[in-house]
DNA sequence: GCCAGCATGTAAGGAGTTACATGATTAT
DNA sequence: ATAATCATGTAACTCCTTACATGCTGGC
């Protein structure tokens, strides 16, 4: 019984959340308060290495997160707007999280490359579908790799946001790294080289 | 409404199917009559550039695909050992599964990295770990790579398996990429700079 | 006049997981 | 002895998504 227990000793043990959770409070945790739009607004900068959350879980998060006692939060009017609710960081709160950081064990990245799904079963492909496939990846691969560099500028050299920076910095070799290598494939579908029908 | 017909003609329209579903189509494409079990193992091979589907899994979607006519099965005994059901594609089958490779949308790949992920918040860590993170990030990846090198050998140059061959080359280029960049950020976290506390 | 942005939330459902159950055979 | 392999399947659950509902403000 009770294998959830990591660390015996002094410490509670603390519910195992998803990583969205730990995202969530991951962004409070630079001390801002925030509401659960601009919370959504914040998490759309982990699309490049981390799919970002749908509008509806962040509010979702935040709730688990609040019956957890990691998040406090106040209602705030505004006028002729409905009501914000603005959430913070609790002292327990910043605690699971450093425990989430620095002890959890660390699930290996999941990749669902849809891409290299079909050129995996590309002998049924009709011809020149797979250089179409590479090719559109390639490109929006680019696209997104141009996103980035954008959000890296706008980080610039605020040591605040020193560690998305290094994220970001990593973010534009893996892209630069994943054109590249996607070439090489397209490099060999020969037009006639998809067999026909 | 139908907002589901991508090509209105003289084709049926067909259900929209998660990827998994066509990737257990797509195995049974390659002509061989296949157990769940079979499947399973054929599907593990997937591990490398999309996820691979739970067992249980696998049964559902050949349940599903049965239901859809794009697959039939047969019973058969086994001495000692519980019947084994084996599925074949159908006409239809293969039809759907064309349709899915040269003309439905491609999604953009889904990265869920949680090593970047950790990264991002790493002004929480405690010293020494964001360095601890890319280690152990590095060397899992040289793990996964080298089990890749063996699939690729096993695969040699069949020209069954050339479109696999290529996705297992592409794979190989990416891991050691990505073990080149992992290798940058992990250069700029010197022991005292994750902030203390 | 219409759409985008601000702001929150519910409902319904699909995708995918773990854990469990069963049971013979072969290898260590 | 006991574990792994073969072989299938159910139950219960979590994560996450889309679609919808509401309603004011500001810009084109």
């Amino acid at each position: 019984m009770s294998n959830r227990h990591r660390r015996g000793r002094s410490e509670a043990s603390r519910p195992v959340l998803p990583n969205t959770s730990y995202a969530v409070l991951g962004f409070l945790a630079f001390g801002a308060e925030l509401s659960g739009y601009e919370l959504r607004q914040w998490a759309l900068n982990l699309r490049f290495f981390y799919w970002s959350p749908a509008q509806s879980q962040i509010y979702g998060e935040l709730r688990r997160l609040e019956a957890l006692g990691y998040v406090s939060s106040r209602e705030v009017e505004q006028k002729g707007r409905p009501d914000k609710r603005l959430h913070r960081i609790t002292d327990a709160g910043r605690q699971a999280f450093q425990g989430w950081l620095n002890e959890a064990p660390v699930e290996p990245p999941v990749l669902k490359h849809s891409v290299a799904l079909r050129l995996f079963f590309g002998h049924l492909a009709r011809p020149g579908r797979l250089a179409e496939l590479m090719d559109e990846y390639v490109a929006a691969t680019r696209r997104l790799m141009a996103e980035l560099g954008e959000v890296r500028q706008s980080i610039g050299q605020d040591p605040l946001f020193r560690y998305p920076g290094l994220v970001a910095d990593w973010g534009e070799a893996y892209y630069s790294a994943e054109i590249d290598t996607a070439k090489r494939p397209a490099g060999r579908l020969m037009p006639g080289d998809s067999a026909p029908q």
